[in-house]
DNA sequence: GACAATAGGGATAAATTTCTCCCTATTTGA
DNA sequence: TCAAATAGGGAGAAATTTATCCCTATTGTC
């Protein structure tokens, strides 16, 4: 049986903070996280900009991620009273001291990159991916 | 009907390679895998050293998650033939180049440890966890 | 009037990951 | 002889995350 709070999960296992890697873990461990927060801080304030920036995920799952995310005070949510709706986030403070970190990942992405793919692509059988 | 490749669940939804944050995801996206790179980057080479830094993982997930580790060519395994069994891991080129990012993402998660227990503590209802 | 764009939620299914339990096999030590 | 340590896998369940489908509401446009 699912039971939900709100609009999240009611976890049966409880998080472990042990160390550093482990709290990291408990605000980024989302599947587009990084990237929602990448495309934040290069300006892309609205979610139907950041569902355009990353079609693979639902609206849905973006919707879930974002208020994760301003549920832990990465980000900030902004509502215009207007017609049609609008919203704007964009990354707290706290937020912010995050970017070197997602940047430094994602240039050793970069720099790697064919190694990378070759590595991820092997485990693939043939005709499954075409890059 | 679940189907497994070997070890290895086969995925139906193929992977995003688009930019560095996908191919990283790719490859750290795992509830213990930094940690397991940063003990076996801090020396604890065999399975059962590892097992005793992160008591939270299951020997059989740690194992898989070795095996996948091992096979996006991050760490190398080595087997003694002694009896009692004998592996070690160790990192390897490539899987020592993700080090200096490990760590950035220690060090931020160590910098804001109070931060990041509060937005996370408060998400659970009281006396769940025990700080 | 029909339709798109805007933001977002409910219900439910599917996919994926992780956990639990149990089993193989060998050597050392009590 | 029995237990512990070593490494690791199978089967299946549970937990968790992500996806799909459909709904609300308003304004502007064709």
């Amino acid at each position: 049986m699912l039971t939900y709070i709100c609009w999240m999960y009611e976890r049966k296992i409880l998080p472990y903070l042990n160390c550093g890697l482990d709290l990291v873990g408990e605000v980024l461990y989302g599947k587009w996280k990084l990237r929602i927060l990448w495309f934040i801080h290069e300006g892309h304030k609205r979610p139907s900009e950041l569902q355009r920036k990353i079609p693979d995920v639902s609206r849905r799952v973006l919707n879930i991620q974002l208020k994760e995310l301003e549920s832990h005070e990465l980000v900030s949510r902004k509502i215009y009273p207007v017609m049609p709706p609008k919203v704007e986030y964009k990354l707290t403070d706290f937020g912010r001291t995050l970017i070197p970190v997602i940047q430094a990942i994602g240039l050793w992405g970069d720099k790697y990159e064919e190694k990378l793919k070759e590595v991820i692509i092997k485990q693939f059988p043939e005709a499954t991916l075409t890059p």
